[in-house]
DNA sequence: CGTATCATTGACGTCGGTCAATTCGTGTGG
DNA sequence: CCACACGAATTGACCGACGTCAATGATACG
């Protein structure tokens, strides 16, 4: 198991702020180039993980902070029979572990999709440093009230959309959303490390329907997926049986 | 249509913070005593809706924030075809209109319940008395990770739980919440000025289907709707019936 | 009283779940 | 290079939880 690109297991250096892949992107953005050592002297280093490890599970006590550096990851929540919610998937410049109370235990988990890359944040002093630095502070409170914004989206798909607009919602946001971050190639396709099963989970269906769902979609042409890709043929038309907000593209 | 204690419609003055009914609840909490007129300079007045109207709508600017002082409201989202999606139920303490880019539209409504008192905050440089006032921030970031938190469980139960253990979950997470909050008698009841349509709305579920569950319960001798407030007449087997997680009662 | 809103109930339909068999794809060992 | 293993994808047959439609009560309010 490993990423499409170079593998990370055995790399061990530790990624500096200032080369940091996802500056433009993470907590981080906001605080000034020449300010950057503050945040990486409170820097705790980075972790590597593979696909389909688990970085912290529900229930434990939260010890470190991370944005995610390279890979992908998604937050999830167990009922006691084992039942799945996937709530979040994580992409690189995403910050996961915080929680309203930073001594509470961890109210759900999250595991690596692909292996992946992070940037490690001691909990302790966490909210000193944020107090120190304004900026930080909001930008953290921006974030989160992203994951609210994303979350309720979600919500409402899953609480009153058809099967067929969920998983064509889904799709395209996720589309949307890794090429905003990626400046990868800017093709209609993107990497597919999602199992039917995972997009069930995230959608609140089964992987047996998730299947025929998607095999609707690519029969009317509208999406294909090959080789652990997603390649998006109508964007408008995926757009339409998705019925899918425009606005909703904020920058996620 | 009015609340079940004294109407608010009418009475025209002004809550002074030092007196505010939630000043442990909301935003303000940790604000110092002596610090709390700079708060209260800031505050753009009070503001009250009757039950069934509109605070704000998806789609129009944001031009301030609140903290509701008395009364229920909801946050929902709807689709071009109306269907409706009920996010959160809002109680007094909550602080709500806040999104991460304060520039942007609105991405959800929130409508009153009942009749509403709410403490209004101007939108322009609420940034600005954040960086001014770092508690203040870290107070803002922990009452929207809460909100994250409360998404993400009600999405796994949308997602992934039966009507019934939906409906029996989120009527005892609504009795624990308002208990917390409300110094009211202690008894095993709380006012419940939802209908039956908002609570199918908020589960993902017909007022048809919640009508019929409800039922279910009443004649299990779990719950008694009567009177416009809800009795939890057995809460342990209304916790079973719903798969209740009983660490999820955080401080809400 | 008349009207409006909400709750309740029955008959019936369907979307999506369950179960299980088969195929595909990729990695592994011989 | 081939045989095998294992997880994922695919497909069909069947079923049931929940939705739809529509009628009837119950309450509240002007």
């Amino acid at each position: 198991m490993h990423n499409s690109s170079a593998p990370l297991i055995g790399k061990k250096y530790t990624v500096r702020c200032s080369a940091c892949r996802v500056r433009g992107w993470g907590l981080c953005e906001p605080i000034h180039d020449d300010e950057l050592d503050v945040v990486e002297r409170f820097k705790a280093g980075d972790k590597v993980l593979e696909a389909g490890q688990d970085l912290f599970r529900e229930g434990e006590p939260s010890r470190e902070l991370y944005t995610v550096l390279e890979g992908w990851m998604f937050l999830y929540k167990l009922l006691e029979d084992g039942r799945r919610q996937i709530a979040k998937i994580v992409l690189p410049g995403d910050f996961v572990g915080f929680q309203p109370d930073l001594e509470a235990l961890l109210d759900h988990s999250a595991q690596a999709l692909t292996d992946v890359r992070l940037c490690v944040f001691p909990r302790d002093n966490f909210l000193e440093l944020n107090r120190a630095h304004p900026e930080l502070a909001i930008r953290l409170t921006c974030l989160v009230a992203h994951d609210v914004e994303m979350s309720r989206d979600r919500l409402t798909s899953v609480g009153r959309r058809s099967a067929r607009e969920r998983v064509a919602h889904f799709l395209l946001g996720l589309f949307y959303r890794v090429r905003l971050r990626h400046q990868e190639p800017r093709g209609a396709s993107i990497p597919m490390p999602l199992t039917q099963e995972h997009i069930g989970d995230a959608l609140g269906l089964t992987s047996v329907h998730v299947n025929r769902t998607l095999r609707n979609l690519r029969d009317e042409g509208l999406i294909e997926i090959a080789n652990r890709r997603l390649h998006i043929l109508d964007p408008d038309r995926l757009a339409d049986a998705a019925g899918f907000d425009e606005d909703s593209l904020g920058r996620t």
